[in-house]
DNA sequence: CTCGGTCCTTTTTTT
DNA sequence: AAGGACCGAG
């Protein structure tokens, strides 16, 4: 790949603060890979005295893909291969690793930080779930009126401007403040005694040790040339440790766009542009404005509506690509004709021979992922979402990582309290609220209380037994654990406590297998870590999967459409890209509106989701849609008039485009009914929705008896067409389409 | 005391 | 889909 003027001075520039300012897919990823590149090979640079910090775990991946071809070796699994490879990776997963690091060679008392090695990392749940029960249990206050959720912002908030707890005393103005106060304490304090850290921690914790002279010094001198990514969105203790580790060498280069800043929300600062250009007046600054991907339509479109904000900084991105075809404006009379009109054009361009991977779908927020799944289940085309981090949110999942973690990390009460009754052992609420109280007057960790299970007298002898009998299982698996790798520890444990039969008792046959697949799945992540030792590749795992997330499990080797919100798209790029729900309360967010800075993140937000587009970019709106349970007339979306009216086509609406859908429309409510809707919940939990069913409608009649996977049997009471009204013993009488639905005539 | 039903609500964006 | 509230059975 032959590098630009500008990308080659953005690469030969090493021994200089350097801020390159790079719009969308100014191949500034190449830049950066030949960077490191010219790093090794010419100037004879080490390679683990590179760090690059991306900010998702796939743009890590691929950038070390890259420069693992430009310097003819394999390309590593993970950030650890350090000693013959740059450390690349996302801020969280290098902080990690130097807290790990750190921790391993030094004593935590030296360091005055309470931090031991075997630490853990508490999601977004397992914090909710620690500040409800302070909240109830310690500070005897009612949910309703404080809820963990707002506790949990209003921390972290704290936590980003580095304000201890015990500073927050400072901070009290209000009521809600004084609770949150009092919360952050004992927080606090409950992560101390569990040896844990939430995702600020990990930000925190690395500052907190770089700031001590000696272990800066380590890392300074280790890594002397540093890259950073995705500028715009660090926050500050983000900003603060890149400054401590680039202080004294000065090799810092970060790339910055401000049109695609949209994580304010989790304080991300895009004036810390600011603070670098004070901490390094003497940067060469290099501005990558050519465009390789977009069409020019595409880009000039992105543009218009990029320079409403005020707070942007007037450039134009500008490429050499062909003008393509205008943007496509779909203006649908309401929801469902929106989604199947979208339904409609892929599977008319698959049928000219493209792939279904070539289409994207977005929206602002998960939740619309559903009557675009829809539609594209009537036309039976197979789609995958990705949500943010669904997969390691389902119970199946979290009940075993709960396992895990105990067995790693024994201190780890939440984990601990999450799987002590799982499956039921007659180990119910008042059991535990014993075993808590008896935790908070004696300060022992639950492990050394469940050991001795026997001077806690007020347990019931039931209790006490069934307590004893999870030990026995604890310590077997614990045992194992130091000669079998974690995939096959998770197997043995699986059995041990009979999970399958737990988790899947009394759920219908489909629901069954899709925990089932999901129990597999974990099993085949946790098998890539079966080259390492075994106490080793548990530690390991448990620290990935807690920064892993659905749209890195992301398969390029299959065919499907792939649906998701703009936010998760930003990494990647398409062919034809969908933008859809374009209405004013929506995309711009009903929430931003009033405000002026939230409304320039959405329209950042805009910008991103247009320039993912290569070659066609579909925009569209419904004029009328159900939406929280009630119909609603958005306006058209304010971004939507700030594009330039000669780019855009519309769309038009034809019967052809409408295909079946205005015949399904006309029976739409058939489509609302509870076994289409529980269908939905059921197949949207797999990885890839297997097309529908597409049965020979002719062969079913009146009074035929019919198979279903989840009701069994059924009689066709009424059929016209191919929709049909069937007759369940119990269950009354279901309306379905039996082309489509998994129905078998008997 | 514990369990397993039912019924209700839930959300903006995610490392 | 999952958590919370509530209730009746064992």
């Amino acid at each position: 790949m032959q590098l630009n003027p500008k990308q080659e001075e953005a690469k030969n520039k090493i021994e200089w603060p350097l801020l390159i300012i790079a719009w969308a897919w100014s191949w500034k990823t190449a830049t950066l890979s030949q960077r490191v590149n010219y790093m090794i090979k010419e100037k004879g640079i080490v390679p683990p005295s590179v760090m690059m910090v991306t900010f998702t775990n796939k743009a890590a991946s691929e950038m070390r893909e890259r420069v693992a071809k430009t310097l003819w070796v394999e390309t590593p699994r993970s950030i650890y291969s350090r000693w013959n490879f740059p450390l690349i990776g996302t801020f969280h997963s290098i902080w990690i690793f130097i807290l790990k690091e750190v921790l391993n060679n030094f004593d935590s008392e030296e360091l005055a930080i309470w931090l031991k090695k075997d630490f853990v990392i508490y999601d977004e749940s397992d914090k909710l779930s620690v500040l409800k029960w302070i909240i109830k249990n310690e500070l005897h206050l009612n949910e309703k009126e404080y809820p963990a959720r707002q506790i949990a912002f209003y921390i972290s908030n704290a936590k980003n401007a580095l304000i201890s707890a015990k500073a927050y005393e400072a901070e009290i103005d209000s009521s809600i403040k004084e609770v949150v106060f009092k919360t952050y304490l004992k927080y606090e304090e409950n992560l101390r005694q569990n040896n844990a850290l939430d995702f600020d921690d990990i930000l925190v914790k690395t500052l907190w040790l770089l700031r001590i002279p000696k272990i800066l010094d380590i890392y300074q001198e280790r890594y002397k040339y540093l890259m950073v990514d995705e500028y715009q969105d660090t926050n500050a203790p983000q900003y603060e440790i890149v400054k401590l580790l680039a202080a004294k060498y000065r090799n810092l280069a970060v790339v910055w766009d401000d049109s695609q800043s949209i994580y304010s929300w989790r304080w991300a600062d895009m004036r810390n542009i600011i603070n670098f250009r004070k901490d390094y007046t003497d940067a060469l600054i290099i501005k990558l404005e050519q465009n390789y991907r977009s069409t020019k339509t595409i880009i000039s479109g992105a543009n218009s509506v990029i320079k409403n904000n005020n707070s942007w900084i007037k450039k134009e991105l500008w490429t050499d690509n062909n003008t393509w075809d205008k943007i496509n404006y779909i203006e649908a009379p309401d929801d469902k004709t929106e989604a199947s009109i979208i339904a409609w054009i892929i599977r008319d361009w698959t049928e000219d021979g493209w792939q279904y991977a070539d289409n994207l779908l977005l929206y602002r927020t998960n939740a619309q992922s559903r009557q675009l799944e829809e539609a594209l289940m009537i036309k039976n085309i197979p789609y995958r979402v990705i949500w943010g981090q669904k997969f390691y949110d389902r119970k199946e999942i979290k009940d075993l990582l709960g396992y895990l973690r105990v067995i790693h990390n024994s201190n780890d009460a939440v984990s601990m309290k999450r799987i002590i009754n799982v499956p039921t052992r007659k180990i119910g609420a008042k059991s535990i609220e014993i075993l808590d109280n008896y935790k908070l007057n004696f300060e022992l960790p639950y492990l050394q209380i469940i050991e001795n299970i026997d001077e806690v007298e007020e347990l019931r002898p039931a209790a006490r037994l069934s307590i004893k009998v999870f030990w026995e299982i604890y310590n077997t698996l614990r045992e194992q654990s130091n000669k079998i790798v974690v995939s096959e520890l998770i197997s043995h444990l699986v059995k041990a406590v009979q999970y399958e039969e737990y988790i899947t008792d009394g759920l219908s046959t489909d629901e069954a297998q899709s925990k089932k697949e999901n129990i597999e799945e974990l099993i085949t992540v946790a098998s890539q870590y079966n080259w390492m030792d075994p106490r080793e590749s548990l530690a390991q795992f448990l620290e990935e999967v807690a920064l892993i997330t659905d749209m890195d499990t992301k398969d390029e080797r299959e065919d499907y459409v792939t649906l998701m919100t703009i936010h998760t798209s930003k990494w990647l790029e398409q062919t034809r890209v969908f933008l859809t729900w374009l209405e004013d309360g929506i995309f711009p967010s009903f929430r931003s509106v009033w405000d002026v800075n939230a409304l320039e993140e959405e329209r950042r937000l805009m910008y991103v989701g247009m320039t993912r587009a290569r070659e066609e970019l579909y925009i569209s709106r419904a004029k009328e849609r159900f939406h929280f349970w009630d119909y609603v007339r958005n306006p058209e979306s304010r971004f939507m008039k700030e594009i330039d009216t000669q780019l855009i086509e519309n769309y038009a609406i034809t019967e052809k485009s409408l295909g079946w859908t205005s015949i399904f429309s006309s029976v739409s409510s058939l489509w609302w009914t509870s076994d289409w809707f529980s269908f939905w919940w059921a197949s949207t939990a797999k990885k890839v929705v297997k097309p529908l069913a597409n049965n020979d409608v002719s062969i079913f009649s009146m009074w035929d008896k019919v198979a279903h996977p989840k009701f069994w049997n059924w009689i066709i009471t009424s059929l016209t067409w191919e929709l049909a009204e069937i007759a369940f013993s119990s269950n009354g009488i279901k309306k379905m389409n039996i082309r489509i639905a998994p129905v078998r005539k008997l």
